[in-house]
DNA sequence: GTCTATAAATCGATAGAC
DNA sequence: GTCTATCGATTTATAGAC
């Protein structure tokens, strides 16, 4: 056991890589398994997803998964993890490639929507209902930020941005509330406009949530135009041109 | 189907009373075992209900619900149609509740929520992710639309109501696509009024569900007067007042 | 129409050999 | 670090006595 991790030197690596050879097998493995069991919860969902599926499908025992994660509900995190991180990337690589803040919004809100066709069970195990027995922690709700303020900064990349006067004249108890969300999200902007960004974000996660579970379906199929004009009107709606 | 016609023999029953003793007899257990069913599934979730639960809750044997329902399935979907026919209801007591285009939609708005707010699981069971394993029948999907007839409504008795023009200069495919909801919620109405209203309907949906998912744990407690600012811009960019 | 009993699976998690 | 074996529990659903 001490014979391969004793030549550590040449192979050592800067803090995002593992040091060793066998750490580094290790983590190779651990990334198997997070893929394998993205594809177990592709096919069954997040409630019905569980480790002996996972290890079958690796050719491993059940028991054997213990060694890298501690219990499922790691498993699940980690899985969650990546479905934040991927959609959240796909969020910003969209909002980054258009010009104008509503195209801006625009390519963001088909990218979303998008992965979220293309992954329909990762879509519902970051946005649907919680995964009963699941206790989401911190971690995760930091990973969701990464959306959220990639919406806030198409937002706050178009300061003159504004939702229209008098949409509710005077709303009392709006400043106070949505204070710690704009301290997050859109510092410096007035409530209206935190508002508009919350209502927008919420727009698109319902569009495509209603849309993958099977809420349109005596709609119609070719649901993108209508999807697309929508989020334009939400869009609108926060100011945006 | 609801489950307890498909196995009932002779004493098939009309529309909405039962005939004989027996058949009253049977209707009422089949209520109440709905109703354990329901408390069962607020605890537990959609994902995680059992029929042996339910019986248990009973003090009843597994095996004795299949005289009542024939499966797993026909059960949630007697959950499923009971759950949108309350929300669907509240929705309705609402919106006939007030005056004003406006009002009326915040009304509906606030009663929907707060309905969630009182009924999570249902509302997940509805609105959440789709129960692994089960296929929602064609009843479940009529019994959904009354709830959408109802924000229909709001807008029906606001002819004038329409959104703001040039928000996307010319959407070539909203027309067709945009056809059978209209038939179906709106006759009459142009396009874009359609499309904004089902905007405003997911922006609904969509509010309450992050909220009851817990995607706004990091925001703000009392979260009442932000929905409420958020469901009267939407009702405004339908065109609403 | 309710019961006992059972079939045939599933699951998370752990102990201990190697 | 992977294996066998197992504990203790869950589930849907069915067969057959009464």
């Amino acid at each position: 056991m001490t014979g391969p991790e004793a030549i550590t030197g040449p192979e050592a690596e800067a803090a995002s890589t593992p040091r060793s050879v066998r750490a580094r097998v290790r983590a190779e493995l651990t990334a198997e398994i997070v893929a394998a069991a993205g594809e177990e919860l592709a096919e069954v969902g997040p409630a019905a997803l569980s480790l002996r599926s996972v290890a079958r499908r690796l050719g491993m025992v059940p028991s054997a998964l213990y060694r890298y994660f501690p219990s499922r509900d790691s498993l699940l995190t980690a899985l969650i993890t990546e479905a934040y991180e991927a959609v959240g990337a796909v969020a910003e690589q969209a909002a980054g490639s258009a010009d104008g803040s509503l195209d801006r919004w625009l390519a963001l809100c088909r990218a979303v929507r998008t992965w979220g066709r293309a992954h329909p069970q990762q879509w519902a195990l970051i946005y649907g209902s919680p995964v009963p027995g699941y206790a989401a922690p911190q971690t995760t709700v930091a990973a969701a930020l990464r959306v959220t303020l990639a919406v806030a900064g198409v937002l706050r990349d178009a300061p003159g941005a504004r939702p229209p006067q008098g949409v509710a004249p005077d709303e009392p108890g709006l400043e106070p509330v949505v204070a710690p969300i704009r301290d997050a999200l859109l510092p410096g902007r007035d409530a209206p406009t935190v508002a508009a960004t919350v209502l927008a974000w919420t727009s698109l996660t319902g569009m495509v949530s209603l849309e993958l579970f099977g809420h349109y379906e005596g709609g119609t199929t070719e649901f993108e135009p209508l999807f697309a004009y929508c989020m334009a009107l939400s869009g609108r709606a926060a100011g945006l041109d």
